[in-house]
DNA sequence: GTATGCC
DNA sequence: GGCATACCTTGGTCT
DNA sequence: AGACCA
């Protein structure tokens, strides 16, 4: 094999192990290539990383064999890497990286970390969600158009409660819709509070929503998971990449890109990611901008049902 | 992925 | 250097 | 205990 690669990142010279194992193989995409993107695309990324705890989705030979999650921090990790320690609901803890700066990205890539995914809450509140996310899962066979339409329902829907819907085209089957909340409830009061606006849409439209985690109750509707609110769960960050074949990266969408029928999920990646970014930078640049209020919101689904 | 040991 | 082999890698929620 | 998810 080849020797180790040197990026500089950071004032930092990391090195890449095996830079030219092949992380894709369907495309030819190797382990440099992954640290290289995540090096490219780190100063749009960061601000959507910063204070969360990681899940890392590795993949040490590649795509094609078996991954695993990995949330501890393993001890060969270096002290430069950022660190949060929280509890486990079941006892014991958990001490989890924290991406902070453009190096801990490529470091994470060598470590054939495809896919890095971040709690909903960020230090130094950790216990109090920052974020409402409205994870839409589709059943295997579901057409894209129906898919799309789900998600312009979901994001019109939290405009009518106050809240400012940012769509991400999550590199795999699905869209998710979030919003920027207030960080002062905890995770259960916004799980909950998810759940209550996501059984409202599946009411209304019982033939397109639904909120039953068990798959052989969905039937062809679209699964809206809301368990990605609770305690100690993930989603997957803006501009990560995903477990593909042709390495889908996760993209924010403008709303209204979502009546675009060439608009898909998985429409970008790897490659064809950086002639969008020239052209819009980060669509959710500004979603700190105007962070809504639980009982705001409360109070207008009381009133507008 | 890392670490270690053997030729 | 090249190669083999051992060891490491999650947790919450719902049914 | 098993299904399901990121
Ligand atoms: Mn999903
Ligand atoms: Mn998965």
């Amino acid at each position: 094999m080849s020797d180790p690669a040197r990026l500089t990142v950071d004032g930092r010279e990391l090195r890449v192990a095996r830079p030219e194992k092949v992380l894709f193989p369907a495309a030819g995409i190797t382990k440099l290539d992954l640290a290289r993107y995540y090096l490219r695309v780190a100063p749009l990324m960061l601000p959507h990383l910063r204070g969360r705890p990681v899940s890392m989705e590795r993949y040490p030979d590649g795509i094609e064999q078996e991954g695993f999650v990995q949330k501890e921090v393993p001890a060969h990790f270096p002290g430069w890497i950022d660190r949060v320690t929280a509890p486990r609901k079941a006892g014991g803890e958990t001490t989890y990286a924290v991406v902070e700066r453009a190096a801990t990205l490529v470091y994470l890539a060598d470590q054939a970390c495809i896919t890095p995914h971040v709690w909903t809450s960020r230090t130094p509140r950790l216990a109090n969600p920052d974020r409402l996310i409205f994870d839409l899962d589709p059943p295997p066979a579901a057409p894209v158009a129906r898919v799309r339409a789900a998600a312009r329902t979901v994001a019109r829907a939290l405009v009518r409660v106050g809240l400012a819907p940012h769509v991400l085209a999550t590199g795999k089957r699905g869209f998710h819709v979030v919003a920027a909340i207030e960080p002062d409830s905890d995770f259960d009061t916004v799980r909950a509070l998810a759940h209550d606006l996501a059984e409202r849409l599946a009411r209304r439209h019982p033939d397109d929503f639904t909120v039953a985690q068990r798959r052989a109750s969905r039937g062809e509707r679209v699964y809206i998971d809301v368990a990605r609110n609770g305690y100690a769960q993930t989603a997957v960050p803006p501009y990560a990449v995903r477990a593909t074949p042709r390495a889908t990266v996760a993209v924010p969408l403008r709303p209204s890109e979502l009546g675009q029928r060439r608009m898909r999920p998985d429409r970008f990646d790897i490659g064809n990611v950086w002639r969008r970014l020239a052209r819009v930078g980060d669509v959710w640049a500004q979603i700190e901008a105007r962070p809504a209020t639980l009982d705001d919101v409360r109070r207008r689904l009381a009133r507008a049902g």
